[in-house]
DNA sequence: CCTTCACTTCGGCAGTTGACGAAATGATAG
DNA sequence: CTATCATTTCGTCAACTGCCGAAGTGAAGG
């Protein structure tokens, strides 16, 4: 098992804020991308998720603050990644993992696997619109939210 | 395998509605309660919690909203417990026993254990303040909160 | 019936959250 | 150095949340 030393136990007040951070559409579904494995920037996040950068950044903040990812700088590109090491994380995973098959979390899946493949120069000057850049929404089916 | 044919999956929606019940301090630590097993009423976990009874019947709706408990009357009372049917039972399971030995949890569940002991009309006409029948809190040391 | 009791619902107030655009930041390109 | 670009920070606003006490509800008992 590779198990390396975790840090003690988390606190109420520490599980609250991850609850809290699962606890919004726009980040769970951010942590559903991440949850692939591949690391996404911002922008791209942005481009699936219809928000301003602005407000992406908020949450992504908010995610790293609760120690759910972790960011890489690459120039002027900022990667994020789920981070793997906090005490939550296999309970997280869980958590994600519940809304896989939803609608809206598929959909997700297949434009971020496209919109990978597009240069992030071409996807910003594009306005982070994937319609821009040749990427069609497939309409979801009303979703079924409960 | 008593595993009857429940909703086919969680959507973003109900999983969000699970993780904001489960992001809030009193909400989690309520959850921690049930967790042992035995049913408590709203008086029992009100006077553990210090809060209005008010305020704990509303988390509670809340808990049960998000399919996280269920009722059950017995005269006056109304005894919660951990739904287990849902299919986020796990998953919330494990959230709440990451906070399983933090100090405020682990106080909630000595005072729970006493608070059971005493009768229900005894506990209300103390107006459900724990030192009025004679339990007292141990005082926690600084609750580590990260 | 009328009261009591355990709980819930309602109204209102304070604090928090989430959205955006504008401006600041820091890295890279020319 | 200057310009550009991806991202973050800031200011502001509307909406939501959590708390309480007061009033309402329904079961038990006199």
């Amino acid at each position: 098992m590779a198990r390396p030393p975790r840090a003690p136990r988390p606190s109420v007040r520490q599980v609250v804020g991850v609850a809290k951070a699962l606890g919004h559409p726009a980040r769970l579904r951010m942590l559903a991308m991440l949850a692939r494995g591949a690391p996404l920037c911002v922008c791209q996040m942005t481009s699936v998720l219809e928000l301003a950068p602005s407000t992406v950044s908020g949450h992504l903040n908010e995610l790293r603050r609760s120690g759910l990812v972790s960011e890489e700088k690459a120039g002027k590109v900022v990667y994020y990644r789920l981070d793997e090491r906090g005490e939550a994380a296999d309970a997280v995973r869980r958590m994600v993992a519940l809304a896989a098959s939803d609608d809206h979390v598929r959909q997700d899946r297949i434009l971020i696997r496209q919109v990978r493949r597009v240069p992030i120069p071409t996807l910003t000057r594009a306005g982070l619109k994937l319609e821009r850049v040749g990427i069609k929404r497939p309409r979801l089916r009303a979703s079924a939210g409960a």
